[in-house]
DNA sequence: TATTGTTATACTCTATAACTATA
DNA sequence: TATAGTTATAGAGTATAACAATA
């Protein structure tokens, strides 16, 4: 439907999956979305391995490292986890020495993280790569259209179902 | 860093999860791309459950009702799933009478995959479905907005890493 | 009673390798 | 020797329920 691919199918009927592009799956909003996702996560997950994380141990450690001062609750309710798959994200972070439950005063339930030293770190270092598999990503947008796509992507993903 | 996000952030200093927003990771568009593509996700899955079918299933069985008349291994680099999973996928739609394996004369190694009459109405109805979930995930955007959403999409779900 | 964090368990998904039959 | 499809299996990821400590 879009100009870009009708152009391409202009030529001759394309052979192998690539014309499979020409069924209406392949205008699918949720599955073009589904396969961006995919590739981003891919750079992102090829950036961070050299340092121990994945998506989700990053996420973590980057909100611990921030001065927020998150709680277990609501990294779970921030980041969509489980608070069961928390535990053991910070479990593992912790292990490393990249971070530490920290009690709450006011109430003796809750359990804040922060990151050490080392994991405030290890986090600048892994932000620069993410940074950097992100730019390489979405290489082929102009800084216009990552503008627009950033507040369009923020309404879809801050929307609470 | 984005204009719409800070104009939030003026506000009283939020608490609770929304307040870890104000972190750079509410800003990284890997984080807000897989946010966008679980919400997405949800919703697809929640149209196509009544017809027993989830994101997956539907895409092949979306792919072998088009007159394309995919092979599987097609199917597997488009899909972008292992051969082995694309076999399970096409047992459950075969056993269900939906889909079916046509021997290619040409080749006695591939094996077409066809939907038959019955997975051509199901696919109909779980179609319109899916079409009036999409429309949900996505009502926040203009139609401009849509469209510009699914070009920025495409460009990078159609590069090949 | 409700909530935070924790443990345990089962289920789904994903990745990998080995095998067959054709080419 | 290479490719299409299949089978089997192990690992990662996910969802769920039950529990202890605290509010």
């Amino acid at each position: 439907m879009s100009s870009s691919r009708a152009a391409a199918t202009e030529k001759v009927a394309a052979s192998g999956p690539e014309r499979l592009w020409e069924t209406h799956v392949g205008s699918d909003l949720a599955f073009l979305l589904a396969r961006a996702n995919a590739r981003s996560l891919a750079g992102a997950h090829a950036a961070l391995a050299p340092f121990g994380l994945k998506a989700r141990s990053y996420s973590v450690l980057a909100l611990a490292a921030s001065d927020a001062r998150p709680t277990q609750r609501e990294l779970s309710d921030f980041l969509r986890l489980d608070p069961s798959q928390i535990v053991a994200l910070i479990d593992d972070l912790a292990a490393r020495g990249l971070v530490r439950r920290e009690p709450d005063p006011a109430d003796r339930r809750v359990k804040v993280v922060v990151a050490t030293v080392k994991g405030r770190a290890l986090h600048e270092e892994a932000y620069r790569g993410a940074e950097q598999a992100e730019i390489e990503t979405f290489a082929g947008l102009t800084d216009e259209q990552r503008d627009r796509f950033t507040v369009l992507l923020r309404g879809l993903a801050a929307d609470v179902l």
